[in-house]
RNA sequence: GUCCCCAUCGUCUAGUGGUCUAGGACUCCGCCCUUUCAAGGCGGCAACACGGGUUCGAGUCCCGUUGGGGACGCCA
């Protein structure tokens, strides 16, 4: 390998789904490399013993694949199509660091060795009463070695068997790097504190683990979340202590919520336990039903009591569909399962501090585009310092002009691959009228969960006959007002539907257009009470779709109905 | 509390000392089109946080204030 080669990484701890400020993440080191010719490399941060999970493995391997981040190197992902990501052509994995531990054990010993590192016995309650005694003091707690350290003595200690964590040296001086994207920033000597590289259980910290790995594996630019910042004078001076080389270092702004609270999955608790309390106010023992097995008793009352408590993933998204929440999207899987197209998500994630700077033709800032054109144009020097919101009408809107400008082909199969899986029950239903359904629906979609939503522009194809409500005003503005009411002309259309052959879309156009001529009357006098009629409401798409996605059967059992029901 | 970072329309942003009476997108509002809705077309509301400098000239540079965010773990 060149020493020249840039190498970026993405290094998420499995503690769940993948959140969309770590997808950012990804995406610009993905997107860096890509522009300049590097590589791109994934890691797996699972030092945590006590949150990490494969699950939470496989699943961000997922969402990232789902996206289309495709890593070079890294734990391997068969993808759908049969092609595999990751692996290891240059040798430098395992790339699970609960599989690295001889490298860091090498690199802590190099440390003890020569006395940039000690063992420190203090427990973790210990320390806590320090802190809290230094926050009762309005002081910071700063942990350095005492002046009095007896570092033959502590050797012995920690040889001897005692449980002891290793801390390093943090060297007594200001430290500064150059950001890429901030630019210099220092640090005061008096904010530096001898850290932890070694927990007491012997797994490395995630400041260690992440310089001797980034070592390791040739990283040259790393890129991350802001809330890192305050980590690098930490890994800095690691990297000079080992003889390390220094990566380019670039700090990406953090992503908020349009209320301007910081993102997290927290947001999603929240707002399912206030559902499952306003359940539970207006009808117990309905909800209680409804929840079912999502949630045991026991683990549902506690979350409920505690409002910074978190229910795990599996069980929120049981408790998700049970009651047919509407949880704020938080994680990529969110908006998979809400009907984004991923290289929208793309789209819209990388305008969250990135911009090409460049104009369409006709003027307007260039802000729609493919993930290859990110891949090509992505620089740092675009990348913004200022936070972000997540304006997911912003990012709405780009979804249904993407639905849109699909042919109707491309998003059936989109729409047919949306509900295979998270539909199931929904898809399969159309038969011969699928085409004419995405021909009326697509252009009516915000997403690919719309066509099938109870409440969303599909919904009179999918109604019962008998069973779909009337819309009072509706009926009262297009069914009884008037002289003769739309209850008549719909009595008198109906012979005219019975008889249409073909009952198409064009066929159905022309008889209520000859109808309207006929009685001399406009046109909505007879589209408008149709539509009442068959679909419950006012608006639908174009009357001759609508009533040839009903079908001529439906159509006059549904005006039946209403002549008796609307009278 | 301490340290670090940030600051252009409600939101995402363009803007790198003069071309800025500040441009685009989303949202919102109006009009047109029209058998409804959606789409589309046209138009509108709306911002350089504040105060000092530097300069012939500041959204653009410097300092301060205010505001926002992040970090302060044997989490990452």
């Amino acid at each position: 390998m060149s020493e020249a080669q840039v190498v970026t990484r993405f290094a998420p701890s499995p503690t769940g789904h993948l959140h969309v400020g770590g997808a950012r993440t990804a995406l610009f080191n993905w997107a860096l490399a890509r522009s300049l010719g590097g590589r791109f490399l994934l890691r797996i941060e699972d030092t945590d013993q006590a949150r990490s999970s494969e699950e939470a493995t496989r699943g961000i391997l997922e969402d990232l694949a789902w996206l289309g981040i495709e890593w070079d190197e890294g734990p391997t992902l068969t993808l759908p199509d049969g092609r595999s990501l990751g692996g290891d052509p240059r040798g430098v994995g395992p790339f699970f660091q609960s599989e690295r531990r001889a490298g860091y054990d090498a690199a802590v010993q190099a440390l003890l060795d020569r006395d940039l590192a000690y063992p420190a016995f203090e427990t973790g309650d210990e320390l806590d009463a320090l802190r809290r005694e230094a926050r009762e003091q309005k002081r910071n707690f700063r942990y350095r070695r005492p002046a009095d350290f007896d570092r033959e003595a502590a050797l012995a200690r920690a040889a001897g068997g005692e449980e002891h964590v290793v801390r390093f040296r943090m060297p007594e001086r200001a430290l500064r790097f150059a950001d890429q994207i901030l630019g210099e920033v220092h640090f005061e000597e008096e904010q530096l504190d001898d850290f932890v590289v070694r927990k007491r259980d012997g797994f490395p910290t995630y400041h260690l683990a992440v310089v001797v790995d980034d070592e390791a594996m040739g990283v040259s630019h790393v890129l991350r979340g802001q809330e890192h910042l305050n980590n690098t004078p930490r890994h800095r001076a690691l990297q000079e202590a080992l003889g390390y080389r220094e990566p380019v270092y670039a700090h990406l702004p953090v992503i908020f919520n349009a209320d301007g609270s910081k993102m997290s999955k927290r947001d999603k608790d929240k707002a399912a336990r206030s559902a499952v309390k306003e359940g539970l106010a207006s009808d117990e023992a309905r909800l209680r039903a409804q929840v079912g097995d999502a949630v045991d008793p026991g683990s549902l009352e506690r979350w409920l009591g505690d409002k910074k408590s978190q229910l795990p993933d599996s069980q929120l998204g049981a408790l998700q569909e049970a009651l047919a929440l509407d949880l704020p999207g938080i994680e990529v899987e969110d908006f998979r399962r809400g009907g984004y197209l991923p290289e929208v998500l793309v789209n819209f994630l990388a305008l969250l501090g990135w911009s090409p700077g460049e104009k369409e033709d006709d003027g307007r800032d260039k802000e729609r585009f493919e993930p290859a054109y990110l891949a090509e144009r992505f620089h740092l020097e675009r990348v913004g310092r200022g936070n972000a919101r997540f304006d997911r009408k912003k990012l709405l809107a780009f979804n249904q002009e993407t639905l849109a400008a699909l042919d109707d082909a491309h998003f059936l199969s989109l729409w047919d691959a949306w509900c295979t899986r998270y539909a199931p029950k929904a898809g399969g239903r159309l038969g011969a009228r699928a085409e004419l359904f995405a021909a009326a629906i697509k252009p009516r979609s915000g997403t690919l969960a719309d066509p099938t939503d109870p409440a969303g522009p599909g919904a009179f194809v999918f109604a019962a006959n008998e069973a779909f409500p009337f819309d009072e005003k509706a009926v009262a503005k297009f069914l009884r007002k008037g002289e003769p009411n739309g209850l008549e002309q719909l009595a008198a259309f109906r012979e005219t539907v019975a008889g249409l052959d073909p009952f198409a879309p064009d066929t159905i156009e022309a008889a209520a257009s000859a109808f309207a001529e006929a009685r001399g009357i406009g046109m909505g006098k007879i589209a408008q009470p149709l539509r009442v009629a068959v679909t419950g409401s006012s608006a639908s798409p174009g009357l001759g779709e609508t009533l040839a996605l009903v079908g001529r059967e439906a159509v006059l059992a549904r005006i039946d109905r209403c002549l008796r029901e609307c009278a």
